[in-house]
DNA sequence: CTGAAACCTTGATCTGGATCAAGGTCATTT
DNA sequence: AAATGACCTTGATCCAGATCAAGGTTTCAG
């Protein structure tokens, strides 16, 4: 309904907000890209080119590997990134892919834009630096996790802190991001339910 | 160049170089400490006060689980950074430990220096985000690892990709960082060193 | 409306890695 | 030089979670 851009300069307000050159050079140098679901914004063997806000719709981030099983890295929905950092910044071919789970509304920045952001306005530097950071903890504490919980006890952590992910993202794709099985998950789920 | 200050000025330029502005301004900022083995720049209920840069030695950073069991998540040795980034930026307690393994130098910054650092030469922001973004993809690629690989193939990649550590830490700690016990590690041990 | 694909469940069996237990080798400290 | 503790190894047993197999339901494109 908003228009999409403005969504984007609202969510800096969590962070140094944006004043309104800011704003517009951000806009200008950003575009409005719509996927179906299933559609792909990064397949393997492409080069990452742009960070992806979601203005509308979820998305994950995955990995095949060499037996051919998917391993989910990341989610986004509604006001989150999501791109092949590696990939992006060094310009290089991923390994992974990133798919709509559902249509889906996304504000890119391409490389050379977000560059040129960069030294044109250095509040955006600070403001992805703080972004980063934030994503770095969160990922910490998963791998943490990951080594320190039972799957059991993922889940569970899953569900309270992503409640609504849980609901909208099919069980087999949480399994794989938790890092089990889909079977093994379905137990969890019969176990946990009853009461 | 034996000057701590010194062999930190150096590491940026790896990233944008610092001016000689810059640089001393970074000395000002930023202070020597030494730790004997086993000492600890940082304990459980302590709020990280200070980004790390590691000029001589090798440290660890682990949580202790309920059960009372040792999750290391990182190491750090020379022209390596580390700091618990959430309780630095959030000033919250930390659940972390950061402990020497060897004699180790470390340069810290401490919070308000570091912001100083940043608003006044915004050259910072930029290194400091290119820096985490780095460790970013690192972690990412880590975890996707814990998923998709065998302990097998984990350890195999820990000694392949950090050969020096590999050499240099106890294997209890490698065990506990790869997510394995001790024991099974030496049993990957056994069986890789025969042929 | 229909068929195929996506998704979920449940049972039977298997296995990578954990746990428990013991002994052995170094270094450091006293 | 003994003693303490850190570190590594090896064997026996156990279990969380994987794998294999089958059937059931919902979704949706044609």
């Amino acid at each position: 309904m908003t228009d999409p851009h403005e969504v984007l300069c609202v969510h800096f307000d969590r962070y140094l907000a944006l004043d309104p050159a800011e704003q517009s050079a951000l806009k200008e140098r950003s575009r409005v890209r719509r996927l179906k679901r299933r559609g792909f914004l990064l397949q393997e063997g492409e080069v990452c080119r742009s960070y992806a806000f979601v203005v509308e719709g979820c998305l994950r981030m995955y990995e095949i590997d060499e037996k051919g099983v998917e391993h989910n890295l990341q989610f986004a929905q509604e006001n989150e990134w999501i791109v092949d950092i590696g990939s992006f910044h060094a310009e290089k071919p991923s390994s992974l892919f990133i798919e709509a789970l559902e249509p889906s509304t996304v504000v890119c920045i391409e490389h050379p834009d977000l560059l040129w952001l960069y030294t044109e306005h250095p509040k955006f530097d600070r403001n992805f630096r703080v972004i980063i950071e934030d994503l770095f903890v969160e990922l910490q504490q998963r791998l943490l996790r990951r080594n320190a919980s039972s799957a059991e006890q993922r889940y569970a952590h899953f569900v309270q802190h992503h409640p609504g992910l849980a609901a909208r993202v099919p069980g087999v794709h949480i399994a794989s991001y938790l890092g089990v099985t889909p079977e093994f998950l379905s137990r969890l789920r019969a176990k946990t339910s009853k009461h």
